[in-house]
DNA sequence: GAAATAGTGTCTATTAGACATTATTAC
DNA sequence: GTAATAATGTCTAATAGACACTATTTC
């Protein structure tokens, strides 16, 4: 059986988003500007990479990916991770003249600013890299192009890690991997423009779409405390904003109903 | 560095999906009754699997795999393949006692009815099996868990291919994968009730929806014959049809905006 | 005329989107 | 009072959904 053939480390990789936030400039409460930057580590030579890692298959896969990232970062949290696409790479043989390949697991994580707090000072080889940043800078070619797009002449088929996590932030509950458990509206609205910057939600409308359409219905709900009021913060407003959180559910999204 | 660990045939399994057409009881032209099957060899033993191969890495992914179900089949036409997931499934160890585990690559494919004709005659290998009869009948257990879900047990993580196709069904194009590139309004409705039997679409609004809306946008189009004029079809009515094809832009669905 | 599908008309309820307004409260 | 966010009000336009109706054409 094809089972019995397979002996080999499987590497994969890791594009690891986070939110930087920068405060205001101003001396009341505020609401952060929030930029999404993705963690890079720095080589002798100077390039920019991803995470990387190899499975042996002793533990399970979501498992090992995820307790390989935090042994990596040195995080005894909790990190939101999913895999997004396997793929081919090419590579050179050694004894051989004709391209062959090698599989490749592609995932994308989110981790908190302040999980990361430990990894980011100065002669750290980390570095969270905007999204302008991690386009120009020195990046491992294959790595940005992982990233951003143009692997299709490598490799047959596209991946865009960055435009795939874009898109799957509004059509899906990933947002929660940057989010505390409970936010604020204004704190998910502020991640999403973050992610695609050139949105801009209005912020009346986007609270009551979220909270009063059939579309969203289910997807976040209240939170509630001991006495069964809504919980509310006032974080970044001196009026209180209420607490919600994701539940499992999300609501499907169609075209055609 | 971990590329060169790689040197063994990685494992893949196609769900194929095909669509049954069945004529209505009339004397006259009519829309067709569809239904979901999935296309199944039987073994031996008289247990019903999904299909499988290995890949070894001289070509490209996306190619390969589809080359390999084509040679499989004996088809020759292109073949509608995307990845899913790629999961780890337990093995045993011949020499040892802990669990250990073998990555396998989850596909699913489209093939239309009419290129599998000469598959699906009376002593072939080949069934193809109705999404009841691939529940309740005697499916290889993991195969039927990746179908149905249920393999968290098993992976620390869940696979739900019929429901993840479903979805996909009615949030992104890959209807396509099994109209033809011409198609009615009315196909495409009833091959999305053939995939949510429980769903029933207004054939009216459905129209209006699908031309009309901007949520829609670009998703499909009207076909143009040499004159500039729409083209049509009569094959289910009397009245003339437009016919449409699928542009290759998918407009964001989106909770928040 | 009947059968079958294709499509338009019409009405109501809901939603989207723009924008003004009010509420809250620490300073 | 002011700054800042939170949330509601209001209005218009667009969309969803139910369902009646017309159109087409072969038999």
């Amino acid at each position: 059986m094809s089972e019995l053939h397979f002996n080999s480390k499987l590497p994969f990789l890791y594009c690891v988003f986070t939110i930087r936030n920068h405060r205001k400039n101003t001396v009341r409460k505020t609401l952060m500007n929030k930029t999404v930057n993705i963690l890079m580590k720095q080589t002798a030579n100077d390039t920019y990479q991803l995470l990387q890692g190899d499975l042996d298959g002793t533990d399970m896969l979501q498992h090992a990916v995820q307790k390989e990232l935090q042994h990596t970062l040195s995080i005894e949290d909790d990190i939101f991770a999913e895999q997004l696409k396997t793929i081919y790479i090419p590579r050179k043989k050694e004894h051989a003249t004709d391209k062959d390949y090698t599989p490749l697991l592609v995932y994308y994580a989110f981790i908190k600013e302040e999980s990361l707090t430990h990894l980011l000072h100065e002669d750290s080889p980390y570095t969270a890299l905007s999204i302008d940043e991690a386009q120009e800078k020195d990046v491992l070619p294959l790595h940005q192009k992982i990233l951003f797009g143009g692997l299709s002449p490598l490799c047959g088929e596209e991946v865009n890690v960055y435009e795939q996590v874009q898109k799957k932030m509004f059509s899906s509950s990933i947002a929660k991997g940057l989010l505390n458990e409970e936010f604020t509206l204004s704190e998910l609205r502020e991640l999403l423009e973050a992610f695609v910057p050139s949105i801009r939600l209005n912020s009346s409308n986007f609270i009551r779409k979220i909270t009063l359409s059939k579309m969203t219905k289910g997807l976040i709900e209240e939170c509630m405390d001991e006495n069964n009021c809504v919980k509310t913060s006032k974080q970044y407003s001196n009026n209180a904003a209420k607490l919600y959180r994701f539940t499992t559910e999300e609501p499907l999204l169609s075209y055609f109903n």
